[in-house]
DNA sequence: CCGACTTAGTTAGATCTGTGAATATAGTGC
DNA sequence: GCACTATATTCACAGATCTAACTAAGTCGG
């Protein structure tokens, strides 16, 4: 079978691995040491094809080997790992609230995590784009990284988007970023490969080595400003015709609900959504803090209070859950997952008050007793975004080639 | 990369042609005569392999050549087209109400059409499984072909399945069926290979050969007794975890709704299934011609009431079409098709109804209008899912080896 | 109507990937 | 130290698909 290029392959997934070469670094990656006996077993190909691609990724300063492992009776296996200092990747998050940066090795290993202001109310494209190309090199300066072994950077915002063109569609205050091609100048600026995907695909993939290495089909259901969610296949992460998939945020959960920024009424997003969490603790008068705190902070003030025992925040927030279940249940259902992952600063901040609500929607369904769907807490879930876009660039045909 | 075997293979999906032999014969299948040009077009292999792949196909009887195109200034093109009857395959859709036959020959082509009851109330597996065997001989028989080029048999019903181990859960009336392996028992019954798989999954599959051939990403919603939905990505039919996916009938569209026989509530087939249409209707004292009817018959003629001036019929199917565009904008905004097809029984006659409700939903969204969703709605849909078993099977790697 | 041009398809040899069988390596346990 | 076992490698070979050069069968213009 012949490998599509970049521009001519079809539409769908994200690849995942597609040539040995890239299955073998991508089971020792998440795998964290692993000898060629596992790799076989993992790959399907034959010991001596496990040696000679193993070799080369070896001579190519990829791959070392770290050891032995212990004797079960025989030559005790070698332990190989990825060269964590081989090359770099760097993921980048936007929202409206922050720009997450995180520096990650060859190994998947996080080396440094930085949070900036966001681009905030009516931001110019172009002037976010200097910023993120000057805060990248400080970052790769300070972290006294070689720049040349940088592979590129994955670039992830919310929204759904158009493939190679930029976002489609944004809030409001966010609306001069409508169709601007931030990967492209991204490219240009930086003279590195960029890759543009949704925030919460970009989180499935994030939580690729938090999860165990079972799984083949799980889900993220991620929660930020907004609303989205991911689904990664085998290693590969699931796009849609438009790399759109997994829009749950405006799927419609109440005929005749609110209306949304969207152009709709009753989605998830208006009904369950952070904004709507903000919108109606300050209704009811709960003291956040700071008038000034918008977004996450505001969210998670009031995750806060609800944690700490004040009833009014309490049911605001389960409110919101009983809702967002519904957008819960439709991902387990439509995409029939081994495991869902709650992700994202919204459920960072908030997620085990969430957790409980929408596992027990998924577990009462005679569909949910009748297969094991997982619904877990991802601990990372305020950079979930942007170590995913760091891997799914690590992942990329970038990533391999020697 | 290494083929896995059936019983290794990584859950999700369906295969789609994996050797190069199986996807020039699907090629060629779906476009009905094609030029080995136009192969390596399709196919992305070269001139030289495409001719030796041709060749051994030729060589085995499966593929034949069909005259020349016309010419472009060069020499013209050679056409080739499956040879239709080098094999055969069977798909059979069981639903309570009735048995479904399709016999189809090796180009797709349907020789033969049969409707017998369905197992009904309170059924005997084992007992339908032997009125299969024997139908299938008779299809067999009558349709005069020579048995031993009968590939297999792909069989199809309602519900949730357990991969290789039949129907996880049914609706009370079928429940002797849960957890029977219908397949295994049909294989040992007929001496062939047989495939289980979801009724609305293998509407996806079937309405294959309808669909333009730039389609790569395209889901079927289906309506039958029950509701459900089916992804074909680039051929291959997504089944999720547990070969559950697309389970668009029991989200929950409606919190505190009217309980579901899956033990749930509000779920999206109780809401605005054809069993609530017909019971609806009952109660509204709609003259159904026999109180006889039950299914498909009764919901059919509820159907031509609304369409023949009955406001009182129309109104009940609008209402069910209002709340179905939450399930069909469910599937468009998760999976992010290019087509949406709307198949199965219950749209067969009365899909002119739901199709524009379904569309005004789906177009009205922000995300609608920035991608090109279509909503079609599929001629064949009463023998969609028998078509579709019929067709999987057919693109299985039972039906490529010489 | 004939020769240049164009497009389709074939042949032959090279390359790349991965395989099977046999062999080398490095431990354990008696 | 020797038999045993599991791990890893060597080497010759098979299959798929590629590149380059060639043949086949039309159109078109003079």
């Amino acid at each position: 079978m012949q490998q599509g290029s970049d521009s001519s392959r079809a539409p769908g997934y994200e690849p995942a691995p597609t040539s040995s070469r890239a299955l073998i670094l991508d089971s020792i990656r998440s795998a964290g040491t692993l000898s060629r006996v596992e790799l076989t077993q993992i790959t399907g190909l034959t010991a001596p094809s496990v040696t000679a691609l193993v070799r080369r990724l070896i001579d190519d300063g990829l791959v070392g080997e770290a050891g032995r492992g212990t004797s079960t009776g025989g030559k005790p296996r070698t332990l190989l790992q990825i060269r964590s200092a081989a090359r770099y990747v760097i993921g980048v998050h936007l929202s409206y609230d922050s720009l997450t940066y995180v520096l990650v090795d060859y190994a998947g290993g996080i080396l440094a995590r930085w949070r900036r202001d966001g681009p905030g109310e009516d931001s110019d494209p172009e002037e976010v784009v200097e910023r993120i190309a000057t805060q990248t090199g400080e970052l790769i300066e300070r972290a006294g990284i070689d720049s040349t072994l940088v592979l590129g950077l994955g670039f992830v915002c919310p929204g759904p988007l158009i493939r190679n063109n930029g976002v489609a569609s944004a809030p409001p205050m966010m609306a001069r970023w409508v169709g601007f091609p931030v990967h492209r100048r991204l490219e240009e600026r930086l003279g590195l490969p960029a890759l543009l995907e949704n925030d919460a695909t970009a989180a499935a993939a994030g939580t690729r080595l938090t999860t165990r290495h079972d799984v083949s089909v799980m889900a993220a259901l991620f929660m930020s400003e907004g609303i989205g969610s991911g689904l990664r296949l085998n290693g590969s992460i699931y796009q849609g015709a438009h790399g759109n998939a997994g829009e749950v945020g405006h799927i419609c959960v109440q005929i005749g609900g609110p209306r949304c920024w969207c152009g709709s009424t009753g989605c998830l997003e208006a009904v369950a959504g952070p904004a709507t969490v903000i919108a109606k603790a300050r209704a009811a008068g709960l003291d956040l803090g700071s008038h000034r705190r918008t977004g996450i902070a505001a969210f998670a003030a009031i995750a806060r209070l609800a944690l700490t025992g004040d009833s009014r925040a309490e049911a605001i927030i389960k409110d919101s859950a009983a809702w967002l279940a519904l957008g819960a249940q439709a991902i387990t259902n439509m995409y029939d997952v081994q495991v869902l992952v709650l992700t994202g600063p919204a459920f960072a901040v908030a997620g085990t008050i969430y957790l409980p609500i929408l596992q027990e929607r998924i577990l009462s369904s005679a569909f949910g007793r009748s297969v094991t769907t997982e619904v877990i807490l991802d601990e990372r879930g305020h950079d979930a975004a942007a170590i995913g876009a760091a891997l799914m660039m690590l992942r990329s045909e970038h990533a391999v080639t020697a």
